[in-house]
DNA sequence: GGCGCCATGTAAACCGTTACATGATTCA
DNA sequence: TGAATCATGTAACGGTTTACATGGCGCC
C-alpha cells in the first residue's frame, strides 16, 4: 500500500472522494507520483478497515452519488510520524534515456530525430506546465510545478549539448 | 519482463554475466533505471527461452564459474525494433516532493530542516556523479551523467528559490 | 574472525496497470 | 448519436523488491 501517504496528505487537506482524489494527483502532484483508479480504490478502502479514514455517502443531483472519506485522528497520526521520517529516494525508469545510450551506433540523423522529438515533446510540457503555473495561486503548489519546469528546463538544455556533440 | 531491453542493450555491446549487468547498471545507467537480481536473472532465462541470448558457462580461478550471456540474431533484431519505437515516457516516484507538499503547514523550522537535507543529500549526489564523469572516456556515458548533472543542479537552484518563499 | 566481493538463483509478498463492468448526464 | 465526464469498483496479469540460500576467496 505504497499510495497510502499519498491518499492520506490530500484527506488531510479536505474530505475528498477516490474520483476525486485521482483528479487531484493527475492535475497537481503530477510530478511526483501518479495513482490509478485500480490502485486508489483499494488503498481508501484497506485504510478504512484501518481506521485511518472516514467514509460518508453523499447524494448528488444529476450525478452518481460518491463516498467522501475524511481523516480519522489515527490518519492524522499516522500523517504526521511519516512526514518526520526521512523521505525514501527517488524511484524513476527513463526509457528515453536507455534507448538514447542504446542508440548511439545508429546512423547520425536517427539519432539527431530521437533528440529532436524528445526536444519537442519536452518543451510540450514545459508549455502546459508554464499554462498550469499561471492558473494556481498557492505557493505550495507552485512548488510543484516550479520543481517540474526546471527538470524540463535543465533536460532541454542538455539535449543541445548531447546534439552539439554529434 | 520490461528489463527485456536493458539486458538486450547491454549484451549488444558485450557479452556479459547477470552479475556483471547488474554492475553496469548500478555504476553507470543508474540515472535510467534500476534493476535488482531477482528481476535480472529471471529476465536472462526467459530471454534463453525465447532463443534471443545464448549462455555460456565460463570456469575461473579462485572465483566461481559465471554464465556469460550473448546476444544472437533474433535478439539483435529484437533490440533494434525497439529502437526504432518512440520511447515511453518517464515514470517517477518523488517522495520528496510529495513530503514536502503535505509539509507545508508544519513549522518554519521543520520545513527548513526538509529543504536543507535534501540540499545535502542532492549535492552528495551532485559530487559522486563529477567524480564519476572524470572516470569516463566514452561521450555517450557522458551523456547519462550529464543528464543526472543537469537535474540535480537544477533541483538545487529550485530548493534554494523555495527556501527564499518561506 | 569477520566483512565484503564474486556469483547464482528462488520464493513470497507486494505493488500496480489495464481492462472490464456499469450507468447516468451533458454537450456538440 | 456519440463522446466526455462523473463515479465506483474488480479481476487478471505482470512487474518488482526483499529476503533467503549457498559458498569460496581475499583483506584487515
Amino acid at each position: 500500500m505504497s499510495h497510502k501517504y499519498l491518499v492520506l496528505g490530500l484527506l488531510a487537506e479536505q474530505p475528498m472522494s477516490g474520483y476525486d482524489i485521482r483528479k487531484y494527483v493527475e492535475d497537481v502532484l503530477h510530478p511526483a507520483t501518479n495513482a490509478s483508479y485500480g490502485t486508489l480504490y483499494p488503498v481508501l478502502h484497506r485504510l478504512h478497515d484501518e481506521g485511518a479514514v472516514d467514509v460518508r455517502e453523499v447524494d448528488q443531483d444529476n450525478r452518481p452519488s460518491k463516498k467522501v472519506y475524511s481523516l480519522t485522528d489515527k490518519g492524522q497520526a499516522l500523517l504526521d510520524a511519516w512526514l518526520h521520517e526521512p523521505p525514501d529516494d527517488d524511484k524513476v525508469r527513463r526509457e528515453f534515456l536507455l534507448k538514447l545510450y542504446f542508440a548511439r551506433n545508429l546512423p547520425e540523423d536517427e539519432l539527431l530525430t530521437l533528440l529532436e522529438q524528445r526536444r519537442d515533446t519536452t518543451r510540450a510540457l514545459l508549455d502546459s506546465l508554464h499554462a498550469e503555473r499561471d492558473e494556481l495561486d498557492e505557493t505550495h503548489q507552485r512548488w510543484i510545478v516550479d520543481y517540474a519546469l526546471s527538470l524540463c528546463q535543465a533536460e532541454i538544455d542538455w539535449l543541445q549539448r548531447v546534439k552539439e556533440t554529434l
